[in-house]
DNA sequence: CACGAATCGATCATATACAATCAGATGCAA
DNA sequence: TTGCATCTGATTGTATATGATCGATTCGTG
């Protein structure tokens, strides 16, 4: 591997996790600890990563605009090795040529990885999901119409007339603020509005849930258990927590997390 | 195989993987390694790829970190200086506050550069433009639904029911592949469909032309001239060029190039 | 404070990439 | 064909990058 692409993976890494160590990109990059360091070194003196100790970190400031593609910055952070094994194991779930339709969030996010190598027809809600498929995959994407919302970091069209109609995909995987026996509860509105069009325009809702979600209340209830076909959640999760599910006939599916899961994919 | 062969081999190599080793080459051109380096170099002298250690790579920066799909590959890197000196011009025309639709294109990409600080309703069919937008600007941004079509990156919706319907810009910027007396013409039929939908929507038609434009001739009439309010193009365009679209009672804007138009600006 | 463990920078031998050079191969024109 | 120009591949000496080692420093923990 070239000096060069080891620079600039090493950058990809501290932007995507803002902070790697020397431990990790051994393993990730196959070069020497003395080379890291000193690639590390390098970048720190041009001033395009910060040295800390046992690795490097981002150099850009707390309060930078939302960055376009990986703009989830607070939460994007947490349960990551879940989520990754939950997208893994969703991915699953497709078969090729499909036509899917993925609502924005930090778990569904974590699916665009593992969508690489299909071709499928994809409509997403999310701008971030959207600007990845479009810079890492081959598949077709289509988006509705409507105002950005930057929190959210979706698309939503306050009109009736929506190109949204015009779509259909078998299945529809979403995430969820909370998942219980009442069904998908969201804290946001126009979450709970934006998810609520895409559940009309598909048969199957997959919903990608980590542990931590089917422990999570709040006030809106998006839609109930009976229209959700499967639950993908992770090795986190209590047996008992998940009969509810399993009693109301979803298929229920657990992924195991694994070591890599921790670690981000290599190019 | 031939001097000519391995060039664009290689050109095509570094495009497709940003970049690639002497060892690649080696195996794929199966030339020497002194020929390949030989290669590199000439190439690199011609400003076609980017001589590193090891290898070449493109020239073009190899991930615009936080900006996805931004891959105006070709085209975005001529007539730069001409390109921002329009775009300097045409931000002028905006009041605050305003509506406007941006017509995808590099030159009308050029714009988002100027339009940070605004405080805008803005529409656009381009990706790339809405992504830097949402990055670097606090601008509203609606898009139209649709899919996205990767050469021109931009989202047409192949449907009439098209959120684009409830939108209305005060102005459309729009570049234009070449502008003569018969008006806009593009030379690729999906250009031609979003530009007039686009051209619907609005009132003000503001042309955004360097003037290489205005020698440039096609296939397709977008619109006449009549449709055209303003036309704002650089100092390279002669005055008898633009005779013909001030005697059609067009306003025409002629920026002038400064120095500085030549420089990326810094982040 | 003291201890072990992890991390660090420096050093050095080795490996790799480099430009320069030259001789042979190839293409082209007379 | 000969002569000329160009391209190619091998070789060489040099510059640079790499990986292993080692002592010094820092960190966390008791």
């Amino acid at each position: 591997m070239l000096e060069r692409e080891r620079h600039s993976l090493i950058l990809k890494l501290v932007e995507e996790r803002s902070i790697v160590s020397v431990g990790d990109l051994l393993d990730l990059l196959g070069a020497s600890e003395a080379t890291i360091r000193r690639d590390i070194n390098t970048l720190a003196e041009r001033g395009e990563v910060k040295r800390i100790r046992g690795g490097a970190e981002a150099v850009r400031p707390r309060h930078q605009p939302h960055l376009v593609g990986m703009p989830f910055s607070l939460s994007q952070d947490i349960s990551v090795p879940q989520k990754r094994a939950i997208a893994r194991a969703a991915a699953e779930l497709i078969t090729p040529g499909e036509s899917i339709i993925i609502n924005g969030g930090t778990t569904t996010f974590a699916l665009v990885e593992f969508l690489a190598e299909h071709d499928l027809d994809i409509l997403t809600n999310s701008f971030p999901i959207a600007a990845k498929l479009l810079a890492t995959s081959r598949n077709r994407i289509t988006l509705p119409g409507g105002t950005i919302f930057r929190e959210q970091n979706i698309v939503l069209s306050p009109f009736d007339n929506d190109t949204i109609e015009n779509f259909w995909g078998n299945k529809l995987f979403t995430g969820c603020y909370g998942l219980n026996r009442f069904g998908i509860m969201e804290a946001d509105p126009l979450i709970v509005q934006a998810q609520t069009k895409l559940l009309k325009r598909t048969e199957d809702v997959i919903v990608m849930a980590d542990s931590s979600k089917l422990r999570q209340k709040s006030s809106m209830i998006v839609t109930g258990l009976e229209r959700i076909s499967t639950i993908v959640t992770d090795d986190g999760a209590k047996p008992e927590e998940l009969d509810v599910f399993k009693a109301a006939g979803i298929k229920v599916i657990v992924a195991t997390v694994s070591e890599e899961d921790g670690l981000q994919k290599l190019a």
